[in-house]
DNA sequence: GTGGTCTAGACCACC
DNA sequence: GTGGTCTAGACCACA
């Protein structure tokens, strides 16, 4: 896997993780892998791994059993997007808008590269 | 000036001057102030003022007269709309349309909430 | 390590890297010493060597795994022979030829002091 | 006129003076520019061109008369030779042999390179 | 006056 | 442990 920049590593694989599991490819009460397998997986230190589960269990998206492992949540899906849209609504939207304007990109183009993809 | 926790200060400022740029407060051939004079407005250390000098005239968007100060290019602001609209384009984008329908929030929304503003 | 007085350390130590890479001493995707270990080792400032290192990585010549350390890329000779290469031909060469001619030298004579070596 | 980025700008002046007198162009006992014209004449700060005039004064290879300007000294020619010669032989040209050699470019190709132009 | 380089030392986030 | 950023302060060459 390859990674941004300027956010940290830990963070960018939460947010892969939350995607599968809006997208339902991870699905509550499963098992994802350990903390060693999805290290190796994406090429990455365990410790970093392990800081990232910290991270989604200290914000009840996924949850230990242990000495079985790492399992989703289930209320995942809701928690996920209950926090991040209001976030994405209040913060980023703005930004993204005022950016699109200083650019001379108008926001109804948006919707014609969305229907592209 | 204020600034951003987690995006270091000297790229804050890049930003800010390529704003300036954008909206026509610092024009083409004129001078801008110096790593010094910008530092004590800031509040911030002369050094970091000379990276993000530093970081802008690699990019082309100033250029320097020795002894005498920078200078914004004759081309700055094309080449940071150029820049920075591949960028979002490109890369921001994509990213965004995706969020928005993992969280459910309708494209079209967005012209909406434009509006609002 | 003993600097020349005219060039900046940051870039005479750019230099001795890439000597190192040309001669292949350093091989590709190889570690290179911390920034602290060569600034110790050359007795330099940390952060002037953390300068050659952002200035060799942003010429595509080492690239950096976070919290890791800097690597030689993979196609680190080549890069800076097609620069560097590039730019005596481009550059220097035709300055060293009309110095020569300037000065009374024939270019032929190069030849015979290169085999005296 | 251009300057190179890490050479005195007073310096490459002087440089290019020299060159003036190698050639012939500028002959002993010809008057020279004065500071003021020559300062207009290539953009540049009559405190730099002051400066390169003393330093060429200082190498005997102008004289001053005052109140009337800078001549170029009778032997200058013979002068910028000596000198440089030397220094181009002793120090320049190993540079250059070893440069080449980790370039992989064949002295004798120089010669086929200079008769191009 | 200008920029440019360098040191020393500190603090931080990340792996 | 790693890099990365920032400050403070110094010194220098150049215009």
């Amino acid at each position: 896997m390859e990674f941004n920049e300027h956010k940290p590593i830990y963070l960018q694989i939460a947010d892969t993780i939350c995607d599968k599991i809006l997208s339902e490819e991870w699905k509550p009460e499963e098992r994802i892998p350990s903390v060693r397998e999805l290290g190796v997986l994406l090429g990455v230190n365990p410790n970093t791994i392990m800081r990232t589960y910290d991270y989604l269990q200290s914000s009840d998206i996924i949850f230990n059993k242990r000495g079985v492992g790492y399992f989703i949540s289930k209320d995942a899906k809701t928690t996920i997007i209950s926090v991040q849209k209001h976030k994405f609504i209040q913060e980023e939207l703005p930004k993204i808008l005022k950016r699109m304007k200083l650019l001379g990109i108008n926001p109804s183009e948006l919707l014609k590269i969305d229907k592209d993809n």
